[in-house]
DNA sequence: CTGAAAGCGCTTACAG
DNA sequence: CTGAAAGCGCTTACAG
């Protein structure tokens, strides 16, 4: 079988609770005896039983990352790969191995969390999303168990942790972006509002709606649902009101370019005919045209830092309720136009 | 503390080694005891120890998911999360758990997957991406760990379990496709080489210009290496010689549009100076104009019958070489234009 | 159909 | 600075 600590105690003369320091490198054991364990261990290819290390020592240096996998356009492929990639780094950093969620319903994610933390695989959880009267969620809080979230919470906002962007500020600086470009009518396509990232967004553009004496029209919000089930049809109807909007905000440039198109369809060119700015700044929104002006919000610090957070509420007993608002940049390029000089 | 087995044992007076078929759902226990232990288990709300349970049973039912972090373009965006949710599905219907590598660079992947088998973190290992002389996928075969991987390997084709989608044939086909709308003169956009997807598409499209009898020019061929460090640079070269391509292909969508970008500042527009087509069908690809042809690969299943090809060996003691080829499907869109009745 | 017992491979107070 | 011993919470031959 595979080589045990006790072959190697055996091998180095000493005993395995001695091993077992010189594994964990403590203090307490003389330079010369761990270099001669080690030494053993090396010639022996002795690796650590992961499993028994964890049964005994009641941790798993291993965080568990939860991922909404439904259909949310949040967590469409871009941010994924990239907020993963920020926890990755500064897990393995960290010494921390990374475990991952594989439900899809709600339901299934939440079984798997429950079973993740009563079944002790993981010593804290990070969860990649966060929803409106998250069941999930308020399980954790409720055994108060370590995690920490990347996006704000519904409620009770100082007693979780988390990271997120400003979304609300971020959406209303947008709203002043093209009102200083002299657009007064801005309409907004929003996001699955399950999702807080999508109430934010919303809430934002009201505010600066509010902000430069705007009025928010109802006709000018174009839902989530309304706009995958209707599609063109929706923006269709947008642009036949008696007053059309001069520039849309959507919450993913994703759907940017899909409204883009529609209204290309429609006859209508961004940005000669309307401006358009979105969130998110994906990887093509460079490349294609009209290279879209959206709002890069940091993906891989999300993920870092919402790690950080995580190990600090591992380390320690007392829980610090800790939050960050990752800053963002707009990212100007050419789906804007300024109407200013026009009327 | 938590509750055990033996807690469970206690209060439903039988052994813990009952208790312990009971989860295991042992058809040597009868349907009465199963009944009153589980209704113990319940109310004394009792989950098994995830690690107690690795150690004793030497198995962990989770797969190691290795990903190359690298810079490599396969592995951007678009494709990680897709695999990831393939493999996830999978897993999640076979009651195993995904465990994810955090390295970045190769060394550090080693390492870690030395240490996940060593470890015994790991039932088996889903590699992500097939590299030219990979020590990774060496160190698996040599120990013969089971593991598969997405991509064909660069050798020994016969003794690795494999899923990947016939990348030869689908390049040769795109010459095909092209040459059937009148193209002669085809140029080719190549990937990294150090992955085995790269050299497939790039020994397709030479084997496609010989069944049309066309030649394979070295300057109709853009390395990698020189379209990130030159850009636009490139393109231009490619243009500007005397007998220049009426059509590319590129190794990925993202090329593309790069490519469409850098054409357009020189004034060529696809697809009417120039035909495009491309591989793996990003989720934009549809809205962006123009509307790329290109090639689904379906990472979806990819990933699919990857967890399922381990699950297979791991559940045996013969190891089992398969393989196989995922169907795609050439979505044609606008990027391409027939030449036939110009000349 | 069920139980007693050994064991999986570590860690960690406790003692010296 | 090091060791003997108990224990982490399960599983699984073996026996009946």
């Amino acid at each position: 079988m595979a080589v045990t600590i006790i072959d190697v105690a055996k091998e180095a003369n000493v005993s395995p609770s001695t091993v077992s320091r010189v594994i964990a490198d403590s203090p307490r054991i003389s330079v010369q005896t761990k270099r001669r364990v080690r030494e053993v261990m090396e010639r022996l290819k002795y690796y650590p039983n992961f499993q028994a290390r964890n049964l005994a020592a009641k941790r798993t240096n291993t965080i568990g990352v939860i991922m909404s996998h439904s259909t949310s356009l949040a967590f469409q492929n871009p941010f994924f790969p990239e907020v993963i990639r920020g926890i990755c780094s500064s897990a393995h950093s960290n010494q921390y191995g990374i475990y991952l969620s594989t439900g899809g319903t709600e339901e299934e994610i939440y079984k798997e969390v429950v079973s993740m933390v009563q079944g002790k695989k993981v010593d804290g959880i990070i969860l990649l999303y966060s929803r409106v009267n998250d069941r999930t969620m308020a399980y954790l809080k409720e055994v108060k168990f370590p995690f920490t979230m990347v996006g704000r919470p519904y409620e009770n906002e100082k007693e979780i942790s988390y990271i997120d962007n400003d979304n609300k500020i971020i959406s209303k600086n947008m709203v002043n972006y093209l009102e200083k470009l002299g657009h007064q009518h801005i309409a907004f396509v929003g996001g699955d509002i399950d999702f807080v990232v999508s109430l934010d967004r919303l809430e934002g553009y009201k505010q600066g709606l509010k902000e430069k004496n705007l009025y928010f029209i109802d006709e000018y919000f174009i839902r989530d649902e309304d706009f995958k089930t209707k599609g063109i049809k929706s923006i269709q109807e947008l642009m036949k009101l008696d007053m059309p909007p001069t520039a849309i905000i959507a919450h993913d440039d994703l759907v940017a370019y899909e409204i883009i198109r529609y209204l290309e369809d429609l006859s209508i060119n961004v940005p000669e005919d309307i401006s358009i700015v979105s969130f998110n700044n994906h990887a093509l929104s460079e490349y294609v045209k009209p290279p879209l002006t959206t709002v890069d919000i940091s993906i891989f610090e999300l993920g870092f830092e919402a790690a950080i957070y995580l190990y600090e509420q591992v380390g320690s007993d007392q829980i610090t309720i800790k939050h960050h608002f990752v800053p963002t940049t707009l990212i100007e390029r050419n789906s804007c136009k300024s109407i200013k000089f026009e009327k």
